[in-house]
Order: structure tokens, then C-alpha cells, then sequence
DNA sequence: TCTGGGGTCCTAGGACCC
DNA sequence: TCTGGGGTCCTAGGACCC
């Protein structure tokens, strides 16, 4: 077997890149997909420093003549899944990261296919030629050096990383291009003169690991020394279903609390139920006015997947982090996240309602209510759509910040 | 110039068990 | 009885990524 060859694929600007292929009006100008908030910016936007997350007031401000567009999520969901396909007729075996972003290990394929060096071009011509989008590809021997090459190509470019001149490509780069250091830990590095990956790779374990942690200092220590043993994995589950809303400034009462929990929890369970799964532990967030964020969990004897249930936990906990912040009255957002998954969803018509409560059987009693009444539910949903029936999505439906279709496009695979 | 939503992983302390 | 050590689970918070 040849050196291990690993790419990691990148479309530029995904969702702006597909507004300008879709409406050529749009193409060599600034745009950005969002309103109150930008989701997304062009390359000319970006140049303007308009960045993704960003008030809209503001990026209007750094760009006046930015055109700004409602976005089409579904178009977004069918041309990533497209172009990732695109990875696959190369290998099967593909990690996707995000809706516009994967790996692939091209390894096995090179006898085939030519040098991985060939298979990255090919990929970017026909991602170009039969999608119309601009997609940055690079190419190494680990997954770090992959997805380190992809951005150093962008925009729309190719970076290859020769096998045996990785230490020398990492040396001068700056440690926060190594993927999970961010602003702290580059502070934290700094403060011991360390900015470029090669002072990183020079820096005894042992001090980094007193510096950043057991596990932030070993996988340092190893990234910067061009150790990356990770490989490819495909089909990745997710370990956690979670769904949050900003609120604005809202007080923290039940006719404002009620509903949306009961929204968030039933966002998070109809997920669950559509993929028979169910969880153990659920999690509520609680971010007060002044952008402090607390959490309280509960793990439950047995997994759920009933919206009103996982509702009346939420309900409670969030009871418990008010009673813990008595002088906390504003909220500015609430989220409700269920971890600890299981496949069997039917194991929810065991759980009792409440604590001390004596076990039911199967199928009988108020839990199998609800499961029954939640399965109808996502039927007409399934064939009617999201909102013809539902819980709290319509007392919230309207003036939300951000629309449910852009909420599932960064769903992950339950 | 603190801004949206969906995630992953790690740490640290306490409870509990062997 | 006291002391020590190891392991697992739970909870709360935090850094980071797309």
C-alpha cells in the first residue's frame, strides 16, 4: 500500500456561491444570505469585512451596497449533497462534516484512479462543470494536513502537501490554523511566545499539557509534530439532538417560558421519533440578559422520545436554574438538547411520568398516550407539512430570527 | 464591538462501588 | 477502624467547530 492519501473538500462561500449561481444578477457582488442576521457572505462581501453571524444592521454598515438575499435551503441541501457525491465516485469512503465539507480517504484508489494529486483536480472540474460551484481542495496524508492544505487553497484552489515535507509546511503557519485551537488557546500560547505551529511542535508535552489540559496538550503535541493518526470514519452518528431559540429580551415568565419550551422540545423529540431514537439526558441552557449562559441536566432512569414529557422535564429544570439565579428576571435565549441516545424508542412507555411514580406496562397509561398521540402528529406532518399541526411553532412561528429550514440544514445525521 | 443555531469533546468535583 | 487507590457515572461549565 502507497502513503496514505487523505483530501478534505471545502465549497467556498456555499451559500452565497449558490445565490450567485442560481440568479446570475448576483454574480461579482457583494451578497449575503440572511436579514437580521448574516448567514452567510460572498467572497466580494467578505472583503468588506462582512462575516458570517453578523448583525445585519452592522454588515450593512461595512457595505453599503450589499445586496442581501431570503436564501432557498433547500437548493442549499440538494447542491452540498451533490458535490459531496461527486467525493464518493472516487471512494467510498467519505466523512461528511458539515452540509458543504468532507473527507475523503483516497488511499485505496490511487492504483485506480491515478495520483491523489489527479483524483483533487477531477473532483474540482466536475464539481465546476456540472454543479457550477467553486469548491477548495487539499490534499496530504492526514486529515489535519488535508483540511489545513483546503483552506490555504481557498478560494477555489488546490494545495497539495507532498509526503515528506509536512513538518516543513506546518513550521511557519500560525497555531490557530491547527483545528481546535481557537481565540483562548491562542491567547494562552502567546503568552508563552508560541504563535507558529513549529514553536508549537519544539514545546515539551509536558508543558503543554500543564498549560491547556491532559487532552488539549497531548493532541497539540501531536498535530504540530505531524502525529495525526485519525482516520477517515463514515456514517458518524450524532450523540446529542438539541434545538435552541434567541429571544430578544424576555421575562422570564411561565406565558413566555411555557411555549417555547414546548416548541424547542418538540423540534428536538419529532427528531428523535423520526429516527427511532430516544435519550436518557436532557440538558436545558438558559442565557440571562446580560449574555451569561447556565445549564442544568437530569438523566433519567429510562430514554424518551414524547414531546410533552421531554417538555415537563425542560419545564422543571428550567424552574431549578431560575431558583439557583433569583436575581436573573430577563432571558435572551432558551435551549433544550437530549444526550445519552438510544435506539429503542418504544423504551420511553416504561418511563413513569414522575419520579416515584410505579412502573406501567407497555402500552398502557399516560406515557402511551402521548407516544401515540406524538406519532399521529409527525403523520400528518409527514404529509401535510411541518405546520399544519403542531405545539408552540406557531405562537413562535412568526419574527424569529432565523427560519426553521436554515435550522435543519445544520442538523447532523441521527 | 457579543451575534444565530446545531453540534463535539474535555475538565473537575462529588457520589458511589470495589 | 483508618487509609489508600482505581473506576464509573452524573452534573455544570467551557472551548471550539461549521
Amino acid at each position: 500500500m502507497s502513503a496514505p492519501a487523505i483530501l478534505h473538500a471545502d465549497l467556498d462561500a456555499f451559500y452565497a456561491s449558490v445565490e450567485q449561481l442560481l440568479d446570475p444578477a448576483l454574480r461579482g457582488k457583494p451578497i449575503a444570505v440572511g436579514g437580521g442576521v448574516v448567514l452567510a457572505a460572498s467572497y466580494e462581501a467578505k472583503a468588506f469585512g462582512v462575516q458570517s453571524g453578523m448583525p445585519g444592521r452592522r454588515a450593512r454598515e461595512l457595505c453599503p451596497e450589499l445586496v442581501f438575499v431570503s436564501g432557498r435551503f433547500d437548493e442549499y441541501q440538494r447542491l452540498g449533497d451533490a458535490a459531496i457525491a461527486v467525493l464518493g465516485d472516487f471512494t467510498p469512503l467519505v466523512e461528511r462534516i458539515s452540509i458543504d465539507e468532507a473527507f475523503a480517504d483516497v488511499t485505496g484508489s490511487v492504483r485506480l484512479l491515478g495520483p491523489p494529486e489527479e483524483m483533487a483536480t477531477r473532483i474540482r472540474e466536475r464539481v465546476r462543470a456540472e454543479l457550477g460551484l467553486p469548491i477548495s481542495l487539499g490534499v496530504a496524508s492526514t486529515k489535519h494536513l488535508a483540511k489545513i492544505a483546503s483552506q490555504v487553497a481557498k478560494p477555489d484552489g488546490l494545495a497539495v502537501v507532498r509526503p515528506g515535507t509536512e513538518r516543513d509546511f506546518l513550521r511557519d503557519l500560525p497555531v490557530e490554523l491547527i483545528w481546535g485551537v481557537g481565540p483562548v488557546t491562542k491567547a494562552r500560547l502567546a503568552e508563552r511566545d508560541i504563535v507558529t505551529i513549529g514553536q508549537l511542535a519544539a514545546t515539551e508535552e509536558r508543558t503543554l499539557k500543564r498549560l491547556l489540559g491532559e487532552a488539549a496538550g497531548e493532541k497539540l503535541s501531536a498535530l504540530s509534530a505531524n502525529r495525526d493518526a485519525r482516520r477517515v470514519v463514515t456514517g458518524r452518528r450524532a450523540r446529542s439532538v438539541g434545538a435552541q431559540s434567541a429571544l430578544g429580551r424576555k421575562p422570564a415568565v411561565a406565558a413566555v417560558c411555557r411555549p417555547t419550551l414546548l416548541y424547542l422540545a418538540d423540534r428536538v423529540a419529532s427528531r428523535l421519533r423520526a429516527k427511532g431514537r430516544a435519550g436518557r439526558t436532557v440538558t436545558l441552557r438558559v442565557r440571562f440578559a446580560d449574555l451569561r449562559a447556565v445549564t442544568r441536566s437530569i438523566t433519567l432512569p429510562a430514554a424518551i422520545s414524547a414531546t410533552a414529557i421531554l417538555a415537563e422535564v425542560a419545564v422543571d429544570l428550567l424552574r431549578a436554574a431560575l431558583a439557583d439565579h433569583p436575581d436573573e428576571r430577563t432571558l435572551s435565549l432558551l435551549g433544550v438538547s437530549v444526550s445519552q441516545l438510544e435506539k429503542n424508542a418504544a423504551l420511553q412507555l416504561e418511563f413513569p411520568l414522575r419520579l416515584g411514580d410505579e412502573k406501567r406496562r407497555p402500552g398502557t397509561g399516560k406515557g402511551a398516550a402521548r407516544w401515540a398521540a406524538d406519532r399521529a402528529m409527525d403523520k400528518v406532518r409527514a404529509r401535510f407539512g411541518r405546520a399544519a399541526i403542531g405545539y408552540g411553532s406557531t405562537v413562535l412561528g412568526e419574527g424569529r430570527a432565523v427560519p426553521d429550514a436554515f435550522r435543519a440544514l445544520a442538523e447532523r445525521e441521527l
